[in-house]
DNA sequence: ACCATAGTATCACACAATGGTACTTTGTCA
DNA sequence: TGACAAAGTACCATTGTGTGATACTATGGT
């Protein structure tokens, strides 16, 4: 379902939290899904069940999932009764997406090598775009 | 020239070198330029000249700047020498690119409102295209 | 009732981020 | 040529974060 790099410098607990993120911005996983077991899932990437259990905990602090003890945790939200985006999340994507370009460049990648990439990226989470 | 903020959770250190990182991108610091003293710096942004220090010196091992004791810091290389972004490199941009998208979404965000931010993002670091 | 299943709480440890303070190198000017 | 200012460096202390160990509690089936 998702996977985690022990070495990089992203913890490990972003880490599943972006991934269930990214499966429920590109609909892979749907409203009244169930995620796997804390235990279950950790063991499948090879954390302790606590850094699974934490990134389940922060998705339900933002609302995308609801856990109970000893039943689960499923997905609840994924387009409904979300917060119209304020100015500081505005600015916040606008500095990731300087950032992420300018290492883009730096990196020495080329305009249209990078391109690729984005429209990769950009059909997996909103497929009707064509320029990007 | 530059700001941080002290109640993000990026620390301080990544802010200060990913703010350079953009200046040069977008050339606005041009090869040769010198960066600010430390202590001024640091000043500036209300935070301890190591923190300075330690964003240069992130910045020179990646070959960006230079740096030498009692004489500055300054721009060594902007588009030359580039390492060409190899797998890795592609991969990790890849995944940053679809966190990106994916937190615009579950912000609620609309596709419009979003090209329109990354648009300006992309004009800042690579002037030419229009589609973006 | 009992037991398996699922999430939770508390503690411990390691390491990273930041700041305080003192030091070394370089250049300039009297 | 000695002193001083300017600029980066080193080392230490403190605080917070990330991860793991272990034990606990709630739920539901049989």
């Amino acid at each position: 379902m998702l996977t985690v790099r022990l070495d990089s410098d992203e913890p490990l607990v972003d880490q599943i939290v972006r991934g269930i993120r990214a499966a429920i911005a590109t609909g892979e996983l749907q409203n009244g899904d169930e995620l796997p077991p804390v235990r279950q899932l950790a063991g499948d990437l090879g954390v302790h069940l606590n850094t699974v259990a934490r990134a389940y905990r922060e998705l339900q602090a933002t609302g995308l999932v609801h856990t109970a003890r000893g039943r689960g945790t499923r997905v609840t939200a994924t387009q409904e009764a979300l917060p119209a985006g304020d100015e500081a999340t505005r600015q916040g994507l606008l500095e990731r997406a300087q950032a992420l370009l300018a290492d883009a460049k730096l990196a020495g990648l080329p305009r249209t090598e990078f391109d690729r990439i984005w429209k990769e990226a950009r059909q997996a989470i909103w497929p009707s775009g064509r320029t990007s």
